[in-house]
DNA sequence: GCCGTTTTCGGCCCGACTGTTTTCAGTCG
């Protein structure tokens, strides 16, 4: 049983626990952890299978009640307590709490009148108008309905964060040009750079903030507008993307900041935190009995609350709180860390520009290197690389370094670890490689044992010096195959192999979790952007994000190495 | 249902906006 599958779970009940109107504290128990578990790197049936209930109720957020759930569910497939749950429901309920604008209160009172079980029902009754006269329900409610229903209809599968990054900057961008606007910022699941986004949350510092909402509300993109209210604002956009604006005062900006940033269970962490010590903490301020606190500044926030400032990606609700208490918070690798991107492809396999074209466009994003790493001969989907090809590639890179100074073209490639683990050149063509990429690109399906053997004995060659896009999964596309991480992340510290931080949008593999496990094992990262065309470069922000959410600093990204380590490195393994 | 420098019971974060409410419930983040 995965995590997923667990976590699922739990946010079923708690879905059902809301309609039944239990208890919220208990509703949002299960919540609180299936949050937390979301974030959380070790595998539960693992533990529970080595160490029983006890090893579960080590796990925070677990108690008694929990631990026999999950152990049931782990043991059996099944859980009683949730079938009781779902017996007592209208069937197919649940699919009503997921039409936005509908809550528990209203999903119950409409499933038992009107005896409905499906979205579709819901929606010819609300377009007959059957609804109207019910108690506390009026057209305007109905229009809502409808509307959630649309967006249902459409599956508001989350947005990558690459799609949204973009899309927020151009809202930013367009509120910039108010003139009342002092402060603009991204915050949310967008500044955590969590890979997927539900919907942009826009901070403005301003005075006049009626302005600034109506110039929101009437922006090109905008679909519609969910909410406009003196502070807070919601729209739909033409990309079939919600984004809330908030605008705050001045001596508020940390606060909200600190608010609109944070996850649910973050926030209420550090308002926990606030109460313990006798203070309150929302959107305006930290205060202490009328007194403000702090409010301007978000570091303040944290001080104030005997906390290390904590990094806007690692506010999950893990675990970042305590260790922010005793100071174990690393400093994490930043973009102006990075000194060259390691994986980039040409016109000669699936990329589309030149070599000369790459390096120049390198060169302004300030790096000093870059790896060229077409791909390999058996990838013929992407015109791969015979060695003759190759070695033409490689003359053709050893003439562009003689031309130039101060930036280095290593000569690379991404290999297919075949089937057996085996690479997709012989060593003496891999010998005239600077730095060797070893990819999964086919064969997906196999065990987890067999995948790990896979890739573990890929790792023993001495050539091999980074693995790319370990997972291969693609997000909302493709899940990821199985890889016993633990294995590869030791063969990796005890090898000098790499694992990447893939930075295209649609990958970011390895995924942050994961990330922070690698580092705890020594294991080193790269963080590459892929790239397929210069475009792309800039993908570079979305894998340092993902590298930054895992905990890692500079000194765990060899791509932060200056020239001569980096080959030093690579050296290493070869003798 | 979890949790404890307020330990085994009594707490458990805080506020904005909407619709239809004549004082507030429901939804959302």
């Amino acid at each position: 049983m995965t995590n997923k599958q667990i976590i699922d779970v739990l946010y079923e009940i708690s879905e059902l626990l809301e309609l039944k109107n239990e208890n919220k504290f208990k509703i949002r128990a299960y919540q609180k952890l299936a949050q937390f578990l979301s974030g959380y790197d070790k595998e539960l049936d693992g533990i529970y299978k080595e160490k029983g209930k006890k090893g579960l109720m080590e796990i925070p957020n677990v108690g008694e009640g929990i631990a026999k759930k999950i152990a049931e569910l782990i043991d059996t497939g099944k859980l009683k307590y949730l079938e009781d749950l779902k017996s007592g429901m209208p069937e197919g309920i649940e699919n009503f709490l997921k039409i936005p604008g509908m809550g528990p209160k209203t999903a119950v009172t409409i499933a038992e009148k009107f005896k409905i079980k499906t979205v579709a029902e819901l929606e010819k009754l609300l377009k007959e108008h059957k609804l109207k006269d019910m108690k506390g329900f009026g057209e305007k409610t109905e229009e809502k309905l409808l509307k959630g229903i649309d967006l249902y209809k459409k599956g508001q599968s989350r947005k990558l964060l690459g799609e949204a990054y973009p899309v927020a900057m151009g809202i930013v961008e367009d509120l910039k040009k108010n003139k009342h606007v002092e402060k603009i910022s991204v915050a949310g699941s967008l500044r955590r750079m969590e890979e997927t986004i539900g919907d942009i949350d826009i901070l403005v510092v301003a005075k006049d903030a009626k302005s600034v909402m109506d110039d929101f509300c009437s922006m090109k993109i905008v679909k519609d507008i969910i909410a406009k209210g003196e502070t807070k604002s919601s729209i739909n956009t033409i990309f079939d993307m919600q984004a809330d604006l908030r605008v705050v005062a001045k001596e508020s900006y940390g606060a909200a900041m600190q608010y609109f940033t944070g996850n649910k269970t973050h926030n209420v962490l550090t308002r926990e935190l606030a109460v313990k010590k006798g203070y309150k903490l929302n959107e305006y301020g930290l205060y202490k009995g009328g007194k403000l606190l702090a409010g301007e500044k978000e570091e303040d926030i944290y001080a104030e609350l005997g906390l290390q400032y904590i990094p806007p990606e690692l506010r999950t609700g893990g675990d970042e709180i305590e260790e922010a208490k005793k100071n174990n918070i690393p400093v994490l690798v930043e973009p102006g860390d990075i000194m060259g991107d390691l994986h980039v492809h040409t016109e000669n396999s699936d990329g589309i520009d030149s070599i000369e074209k790459i390096a120049d466009e390198a060169k302004k994003h300030g790096y000093k290197y870059m790896a060229i790493t077409d791909h390999s001969v058996s990838l013929s989907v992407a015109r791969g690389l015979d060695k003759s090809r190759l070695l033409k590639q490689i003359e053709a890179i050893d003439r562009i370094n003689k031309r130039q100074k101060d930036f280095f073209i290593l000569k690379g490639s991404e290999v297919d670890i075949l089937d057996d683990g085996s690479l997709d050149y012989p060593d003496d063509v891999l010998k005239e490689l600077d730095i060797v990429i070893g990819s999964v690109h086919r064969k997906f399906k196999m065990t987890k044992e067999e995948m790990t053997q896979r890739i573990l004995k890929a790792m023993d060659n001495k050539y091999l010096n980074i693995i790319g896009h370990i997972s291969g999964r693609m997000i909302n596309e493709r899940e990821a195959y199985e890889v016993d991480y633990e294995k590869v992340f030791d063969r990796a510290a005890r090898t000098n192999t790499a694992i990447e931080i893939n930075a295209q949008p649609v990958r970011l593999d390895l995924r942050d979790i994961y990330v922070r496990e690698a580092v705890r094992m020594g294991a080193r990262l790269a963080i590459n952007t892929d790239a397929h065309r210069t475009e792309q470069f800039q993908y570079m922000f979305y894998g340092i994000g993902t590298a930054r959410r895992g905990w890692a600093k500079k000194e765990d990204v060899i791509n932060t190495l200056p020239l001569k380590d980096i080959i030093k490195w690579i050296k290493m393994k070869r003798t």
